[in-house]
DNA sequence: GTGAAAGCGCTAACAA
DNA sequence: TTGTTAGCGCTTTCAC
């Protein structure tokens, strides 16, 4: 149990003063480049760790990003928080990851939380049923940059990324239809989500170019935020066992697409329903019933995400606003 | 933009000390009452939030807890964080989640990134190609706690936090052979792993317990670290077109259960190949081939490793020992 | 029960 | 180029 080496420890031993230890260090100009050698070489060799804690006290900073997801445990989420660490780490961040679960009580508990740790940043997925964004404008005011992700928000003054999902909507619902299917439902996350207008619009307009009618009794919404798996079961239930039941169904969402799986091969083991749909795991292609599926760049998205965050904290364009790619999901028919 | 509220701003309005104020606010009992519920009332109003890096700084210590894991974008390590995150956020700590990728070098620059954070405790999932534990024990040495997770570790004075895996192996093996398999093959992780080797001895012991012999060159190991996914595809291609073709293939580990459902899928569509092992996924029973899986409890993992490790950074039975539950994983056939 | 003062480890004026 | 000094926001002796 040895104790920690400080900067006032090097300059005991070398006889100089804290500032020009601190100098050579921070690779200051000031400095002789003799002076700064011998401080370097010696802080290497006793191993010397900075204190995060003091500099950041100094500094007013604390080199950390908040990130909120709805859950770790999704495999979305994990690959865009691999994404975001991935550009955090590289620009001396580190990340403080909280939950929301999708729901606003505790997307709130979240930000006040990362506020208490004063973070440098904010990114962020909101909850499925988050509709006032007073918690965020707040912390916002308060000079906290903050970049909203996956889903759009209203608040003008803070910029949303996004993954673009209309074509390969209208691709997977086009696919159903080309396959022969003649009612296809739509399965999607809260109505209110940007996501969610954003393909139900290609859905639809999938269905207005082959000349099938909307029919609103085939279309629905799951909100995850406040409901209970046993709602979902419902919902499904409901859909599949309907006088007018669908053919093929369009899933608007990762995990709708795993519920709606998981229930036709319990319950419904022989039939010929038709499935597309988002879903970015890894084992897509071998999920029974055969379902094509959309996958996001879910690693890009945190990446993007987090490099405009940067800039904003940095207050200057430090990645190339222009060298941000677009983001657009892919179709994978089932083969 | 507004100015954060500091403790001084609090006793300036109040006509009080700075460490009067910090009475009150750590709960203190030399303080009166009154003064204190002044304080707080105050405080709320103003919505104060503690500086956390003054705290660290005062303290010497950081809430933090460093988090090594193979890869985030896993499931199985994605609900183990799920789980770590659920008590270390309950006890005040917030967490450095780090990814080895199963690489000794990367593991060696996580440990020295999470030296540099001063962090407070240490949980970590060892690199399969980790041999050398000099960079865990320097660490430990200057009085970090820490506990490894998933996998046993030579260290005699730091704990690990491992599954049950013999019991739910044993039956997986046996169910291929109950159902009609002769020549059952091995698919493990690097021989050297506390779980390889676990696994493959209920894999012997189930052959053995039916007559069958075992064939080493149906045994084969494939170690992540220090491999490409063509070396991975030459194995089990290699494991699948041998002339002493297995029938059933039981799997050590998830993301070879992963690798060889896909192979099976894209090269083998019509085959009858058996197959059970390893698999975390919420989706492994609408996997095609079908498949028998192992689910361990990694969400308890986390959260068990976490309390241990805890324990140790308080130097007190905090949580009590005794009531950390024995963790087994469990087997689920195919329907 | 409360305040004054020192100091955690570092950075950044300001002097020299 | 280097040293001196003050102070980031907080906790904690030590007086009173």
């Amino acid at each position: 149990m040895t104790k920690t080496t400080t900067m006032k420890d090097i300059d005991e031993v070398l006889g100089l003063s804290t500032s020009t230890v601190s100098r050579a260090l921070s690779d200051s100009h000031e400095i002789n480049i003799e002076t700064k050698k011998r401080v370097l070489a010696y802080a290497e060799s006793v191993n010397f760790q900075q204190n995060p804690m003091a500099v950041s006290l100094k500094k007013g900073k604390s080199n950390s990003i908040g990130l909120i997801v709805c859950d770790v445990a999704n495999y979305f989420f994990s690959q865009v928080i691999d994404g975001v660490d991935s550009i955090a780490y590289d620009n001396g961040y580190h990340l403080i990851i909280t939950q929301s679960h999708d729901i606003y009580q505790r997307e709130i508990e979240n930000v006040n939380h990362l506020a208490k740790r004063h973070i440098d940043g904010l990114l962020v997925a909101v909850a499925s049923s988050t509709f006032n964004y007073d918690h965020f404008s707040q912390l916002h005011d308060k000079g906290i940059p903050m970049v909203f992700f996956d889903r759009d928000n209203p608040l003008g003054d803070i910029p949303s990324m996004t993954i673009q999902t209309y074509q390969s909507s209208f691709t997977a619902t086009e696919y159903l239809i080309k396959k022969g299917a003649k009612k296809v439902a739509f399965l999607g996350h809260a109505e209110h989500l940007s996501t969610t207008q954003e393909r139900r619009k290609a859905y639809l307009d999938a269905l207005e170019k082959y000349g099938l009618n909307a029919d609103a009794s085939l279309m629905k919404y799951f909100n995850y935020g406040n409901s209970t798996s046993k709602d979902l079961e419902g919902l499904i239930t409901n859909l599949f066992s309907a006088d007018n039941k669908p053919d093929a169904v369009f899933i608007a969402s990762d995990r709708l697409s795993n519920a709606c799986l998981l229930f036709l091969k319990k319950f419904q083991e022989n039939n010929n329903i038709m499935l597309s749909g988002f879903n970015n795991s890894d084992m897509a292609e071998l999920f029974s019933p055969s379902f094509s599926f959309i996958r996001q760049p879910a690693f890009e998205l945190g990446q993007s995400a987090t490099k405009k965050l940067i800039n904003l904290i940095a207050q200057k364009t430090k990645f190339d606003e222009d060298n941000l790619q677009d983001l657009v999901s892919t179709f994978h028919p089932y083969k």
